[in-house]
DNA sequence: TTTTTGAGAGTACAAGTGTACGCACAACCG
DNA sequence: CGGTTGTGCGTACACTTGTACTCTCAAAAA
């Protein structure tokens, strides 16, 4: 009888240890270091492999920190992509969308702080990638406010500005309620409501002019 | 004849050195470093000095930071108290207050740069400084606009709240704009301005409930 | 089967880090 | 004046950092 087939292909053993690497990384932003710190030796030790096989997965840790941004990204994107399409029966829009994201901000922070954080970065890759998220949540919360607005026969002056204003909006506060005492959060929830319900007539106004 | 009295009282070098010190940090910021990249020693050896002389100025280099910040904090404000409160003849108080702003990001990149970067920071002082600057801020502007509804007969709601926005605004997009080519420089500005007057039309309109 | 490939380990090194310790010497105070 | 104080310097030490190089050995290919 012939030994048994390998367990594991090598193409998946790969995929295995590059996702150690990455899941190193983020445990460690979640507890509260800051990626920038994050030594290239300490994520090979935490994935268990030696420093020097770190290079047959990534180039760089900016390599593994893009490729941390970029999941993100996706998974944020279809968040919000359910929320803004799926049968909103009765509870405000803008109160589901604020209150889905802060909830994935919340059980995200590492990566949540990271992306807010290296959109302001000096490295340039970094920077590209966090605005490009940003941008595009921002585009699609356009779109169907563009949508919705139409629908309703409201005019509404300058979607994508007041799109633009609302993601701004979004992420800083969802950031900073992060290092918000929970008997306070509530209020800054609601009070992130309310900046958004006054871009959304601020918007309106300006579509009657 | 007596030898002339000494040159530099001894607290008055001490002062100088201090000086060069925080010089030499905002120097590295201003040519792209990121604060926490910074090393002890690095400043040290830009300012002209051993390391372990670092320890007669500052305790740490956040002890260092936080200066920086605070000073920065201290300029910014009244820059923005100028604004609010000169004879602001014809031109439109958004329309200057942002020009000003952006004029001062653009001329104190690395320090406005580091002033948003830390507000996200994990160390808890940083981040609380620069909460703070902002905070400081965004109520300054409250007051004005309250004191302006007054004035003007327009009722005003969430005044605090509103201001609160066109402080995150005013500094997200402000720091964005300093990694924009020149050519759409411009054209963000407008986008800035259109979008704190989208605000302020919002608070009008939730004034008028 | 034999050969090739490539993930991972181990060693090694130069460079940079914070900081403890002790010394020099000019400014300060009594 | 003489003693004290405190800024600044130099040395030293124990780390940590990224990465070049070589080796092993199992999976994949021939």
């Amino acid at each position: 009888m012939t030994s048994a087939l390998p367990k594991v292909s090598r193409q998946q053993q790969k995929a295995e240890t590059r996702e150690k690497l990455l899941d190193a990384a983020a445990a460690e932003l979640a507890s509260g270091r800051s990626f920038d710190t994050l030594s290239l030796r300490e994520v090979a030790k935490l994935a268990g492999i030696a420093p020097t096989s770190f290079y047959r997965h990534f180039h760089d840790m900016e390599g593994l920190g893009l490729t941390l941004i970029e999941r993100c990204g996706e998974s944020m994107r279809k968040l919000i992509h359910e929320v803004l399409h799926q049968a909103s029966a009765g509870r405000s829009l803008i109160r589901a969308s604020v209150e889905t994201l802060f909830d994935y901000f919340y059980s995200n922070q590492g990566m949540s702080r990271m992306i807010l954080q290296e959109s302001t970065s000096r490295q340039p890759e970094f920077r590209r990638a966090a605005e490009r998220l940003m941008q595009t949540m921002s585009s699609d919360l356009a779109d169907y406010l563009e949508k919705e607005a139409r629908e309703r026969g409201v005019p509404l002056g300058h979607a994508r500005i007041a799109a633009d204003s609302m993601v701004a909006i979004l992420f800083t506060t969802g950031i900073a309620l992060l290092d918000t005492p929970a008997d306070e959060r509530e209020r800054h929830v609601e009070t992130a409501i309310i900046q958004l319900r006054m871009i959304m007539r601020g918007a309106e106004a300006m579509g009657r002019m």
